[in-house]
DNA sequence: TGTACATCAGTGAACGCGCGTTCACTGATGTAC
DNA sequence: TGTACATCAGTGAACGCGCGTTCACTGATGTAC
């Protein structure tokens, strides 16, 4: 039965909201289209008419997943430490996009390669304006290198079957940022 | 037709080649059992008489890829610049397979996650010698820290549409383990 | 060493299941009068 | 405001394809004599 216009893009909302979920959790390949439509309350029928093919619902999902993303904000060491956290390991379905997704997205198309190369420039660009450094380029390229070990931590952590040694990975990069964290304000030491 | 048994067991190393090579360049749900036979010249029916399902594979060849690393070695230096180098991200089939894997093994069953665990012990320990530090747990919190980055930085670059912002992800991860190279000695920060 | 035969690695057709996608249908929406 | 009807969002059965897996068969291997 037809819905109001209001409803239909609300039910699109929701679709992208439960993909993005399940995708998080189960990847792109083990979720079908069946899977998101019976999350968002609806049969998997109805689909076609709100997305032309469940690529272009990937490409969707990840562009709404990145899109909710706040990285670093008033409290960074906070958000950093609840990132190298065991809990956010554990919850890939409401954690990072970025350490859930970007795994998958070699094999993907070429819009959601594009989604992700968007909510990533700006993650990095967020993450260098909360850090101290002497110029913008040291900022960045210490956002780049910090952003990249704790997305390769969550990576490794969530890979892994050995808890121990999850946890671990975990620890020892946020203690190893932390002790990196004071940038040095001498210049690079090689090209 | 029946071939000899030293055949075989030739056969079988040359399927598990194959599927870490196609694994690595294409993960594990886009390759089918026929691809990876067909590329060790034989037909889909005989993968069973190998293996007991695909699943097994896949465990196996985690394995057997992470098994032939060498992570490190004599030229510290110049294995880090090789692995965040465009060329190692253009070509993850003969390339670090915890970069290529890493990400697709939460989808994955206990035993391919296990040898990941075992590879991933292994490379860390491999990587903590390599290092000059204070005292071994320093060591080995800079290989991990590191480590995190670089496979970080490499899954970043290969998961982005954008090739200017790939090679800058590697490129500023490279300078900035620089920066941070000369381990501090003082110890860490805080917790 | 030579011969007869049981074994079994590999072949390729076939099966069954699940998934992406389509489509005829339903009935609420919202517009025209 | 009320009524008649065209539209179209959502339903659920059905389709087709591809993939993992099975199986009857083939013919080389390698063992028993």
């Amino acid at each position: 039965m037809k819905v109001s216009r209001e409803q239909m893009a609300q039910n699109r909302q929701l679709i992208l909201d439960e993909a993005s979920r399940l995708f998080r959790e189960r990847g792109f390949d083990t979720v079908t289209v069946a899977d998101v439509m019976k999350a968002a309350g609806q049969t998997h029928g109805g689909f076609y008419g709100h997305f032309k093919s469940k690529d272009e619902l990937i490409a969707a999902a990840v562009t709404h997943s990145l899109s909710g993303e706040t990285s670093g904000g008033a409290d960074l060491q906070g958000w950093i430490d609840a990132y190298l956290s065991p809990l956010h390991r554990d919850h890939p379905e409401q954690g990072c996009p970025v350490a859930s997704l970007a795994g998958l997205l070699r094999q993907q198309g070429p819009e959601a390669r594009a989604a992700m190369s968007c909510g990533l420039e700006d993650q990095i660009e967020r993450f260098a304006r909360a850090l101290t450094g002497n110029d913008d380029a040291e900022r960045r390229r210490a956002a780049i290198g910090r952003w990249s070990a704790m997305v390769g931590a969550v990576i490794l952590a969530r890979a892994v079957d050995d808890t121990d040694l999850a946890d671990e990975i975990l620890r020892e990069t946020r203690e190893w940022l932390g002790a990196v964290s004071s940038p040095q304000t001498n210049e690079t030491a090689k090209v």
